[in-house]
DNA sequence: TTTATTTGTCAATTTGTTTTAAAAAATAGA
DNA sequence: TCTATTTTTTAAAACAAATTGACAAATAAA
């Protein structure tokens, strides 16, 4: 038998006519998902392969029902040509993001429709419990929708990380560092059925954004994700980075005051303990896990309450801060900012925050600071995003390893 | 003809067979220089090429004149096979650190040892004096040695960025801002007679370490450099990342004192203010761009003298800091630590800055921090890895774009 | 109407990897 | 010493996907 020991870096491992295959169909799709409908011809120049090629790999999606050919409508000299569209719905995967009091799922196509949405209570704050209401989300999905079951080709999951035994966990409860252990991740997918895909909540929605949002064909980005802490997710030349260990972007616990406020992290000062939604809760003394401070926060911002427009007046050169790390380590084209919290309270923090301090490179207007499209629902859909990424995205270790 | 609108994003460029050559050399090569002397079998199992395969890869490099067999050592069953081992001396390269004052050229081999080395000061604190240093020193190597030349592939430059038009000139003279110019580095290439490749210090000398040191074989690390001001270049999934601009990795203007000391960059409070051999200097008196500081420095160290002791003392919270963003942004492997200035004085502050505050995950020992092989040449080492990375080190956009 | 231009298709070709097969060389065990 | 086993080496054929070139078809512009 051949050792088939795996070499994990890009530098070390050889590529083959299949991989270049199933790269060049995935650079294909994504031309079409991205910028369809489009020709053939177009899609050619783009991928930079030859017409012929692409003739034959469009002809082999279509036969996977992935695309469709349509009349195009262009005018112009020359042969009419098909335009190719995306089959949005030839694709479903499930979306859910578990923090400490309930799992929130979508249920997405190809285009970042959600088609199905629900929520379900956590009946405890322990990665059982969060165990227990996915399968039950997903089954409660099977049951309505029997039919489209078939083409949900996975599952993908975002909580607050870290996960893995690599890391340490911290003082901090918040983190379901269980539900990341290969054990669990296996039980699931046999309980489910699905290819599960598990993320940190700012990692996914920075991938969400990247798929189907406000990140669509940018190169670099970082997400900026307003959960109960503070995180960042990154796509750096156009694939999605989280670390060695998968903490990258723990930019909540960066000091920023070198004699600040203790953490429960063990260090004192760090960023999260002055922007934050726990930061502004125990300015408010609002409940941290309560459902109702969402709605507390919204009606506060609505009624342009003093205490909250105090609070962040004092975040905002906390904010500046964040974005200036974020630029000045990744000098990416743009930073999106989102999270699970009232809309209408980041849109007042990014308002009362503009103008940004200069920075070191000029960025179009508009695209230096961005609202996430997708809202409250940004980490649920990016864990959607997160499964269909691994499946029909291109991506260099389906390349090369 | 055809239209050759080059796709410039990984997602959306597809591959073909010769690409798919090119890659596949370069990473026997990069197994070959990385972990031979090796047998052909052990290549075949690492890239998980068929041994045919690397037969013939290994064929056409040793006609090229790349690599050498020779008799393997290792005992065992079996029929004893040949190993393979990388030809040193095959091909060189420039590296050349320009700094206001002077430049500083290397000539390296494919193993990082330097066959030549040379400094030469500028005229002035200009590009023109820069180009005119540069030709200078590639041509006194041309006469010197004129029979090594032709296996010369090109030259690294590496000066404080950032480069481009892309970026904003801040109010510091240090940045060497056209000689970035796609119209310099054609004259340059032009009167050179070689390929050129640019980048700032700190990412040069990160390549260096990743490609020669001690980053060899490392997926993510962060180089953190001690220039005049404070740098950082990181290698990221084994390719050199710099960002959309060039500008990743300023780590020297991160904003970490609120209401801090006013910085020329038009900020206040950047950590270059507190953490740099700048600010060294500025609390010692001494002058920056002067070259007798460098022994000064060494010299007070030596003598453990209290004031760069206290200096130190007051730095070392900002050290930690500095490791603190580049831990939770990157959550690289490691990070080594280098510059242009006394090994000693790195040393010591190292020394005594550990232990560093508790990461978030866990890392080998001795493997969090490190110092850079490289020593003072580093960014001038850092400028020759660069060039040969270009031309024989795997990477994406040769695979894809 | 003619010409230029673009798209779509077919067939043949190219190219580099993989598969298959067989020989050679060394060791371990009988 | 002989034999089985293991591993490397070499050669030839098979294979799979992209490329190339040629030509037909359709349309707009001249």
């Amino acid at each position: 038998m051949e050792k088939t020991e795996k070499s994990h870096s890009f530098r070390t491992s050889g590529t083959n006519l299949r991989k270049a295959k199933t790269h060049n169909h995935s650079v294909v799709l994504e031309v079409i998902r991205t910028q369809g409908p489009i020709s053939r011809t177009k899609i050619s120049q783009v991928t930079s392969l030859s017409r012929q090629t692409i003739q034959n790999i469009v002809a082999q999606l279509e036969e996977l029902d992935l695309i469709q050919m349509t009349a195009s409508k262009i005018v112009g000299r020359g042969h009419p040509g098909m335009e190719v569209s995306l089959n949005k719905d030839a694709a479903l995967s499930f979306g859910i993001h578990v923090d400490r009091t309930r799992a929130t799922a979508v249920v997405c196509n190809l285009d970042g429709q959600a088609t199905w949405e629900t929520t379900r209570d956590l009946s405890s704050a322990t990665p059982e419990a969060a165990n227990t209401a996915i399968a039950a989300i997903v089954s409660t999905f099977r049951k309505a929708h029997g039919d489209l079951f078939p083409t949900v080709v996975g599952c993908g999951i975002a909580a607050a990380g870290p996960f893995g035994s690599q890391t340490v966990p911290n003082g901090d409860p918040t983190s379901f560092h269980e539900l990341g252990t290969q054990e669990n991740l296996a039980l699931l997918e046999r309980q489910l059925g699905l290819p599960i895909a598990l993320e940190n909540d700012a990692a996914a929605a920075a991938v969400g954004e990247g798929f189907y949002g406000a990140g669509r064909g940018v190169e670099n980005f970082a997400f900026l994700q307003f959960g109960v802490g503070l995180g960042a997710g990154f796509v750096l030349k156009g694939d999605p980075y989280t670390g060695s260990h998968g903490n990258a972007g723990e930019l909540g616990h960066v000091i920023v005051e070198l004699d600040g406020e203790p953490c429960p992290c063990g260090n004192s000062g760090c960023l999260e303990r002055y922007l934050s939604i726990d930061a502004l809760c125990r300015h408010l003394g609002l409940p941290r896990d309560d459902r109702s401070t969402f709605n507390t926060i919204s009606e506060l911002i609505d009624a342009k309450d003093e205490k909250i427009i105090a609070w962040i007046k004092n975040a905002i050169p906390r904010l500046h801060q964040a974005v200036n790390i974020l630029e000045l380590m990744l000098d990416p084209e743009t930073i999106i900012i989102g999270g699970t919290t009232p809309e209408s309270f980041l849109k007042l923090l990014i308002q009362m925050a503009t103008p940004f301090p200069a920075a070191l490179s000029k960025r179009e207007d508009g695209k230096r600071i961005q609202n996430g499209a997708a809202g409250n629902f940004s980490v649920a859909l990016g864990a959607s995003a997160v499964s269909m990424n691994t499946h029909f995205a291109p991506s260099v270790s389906r390349l090369v390893l």
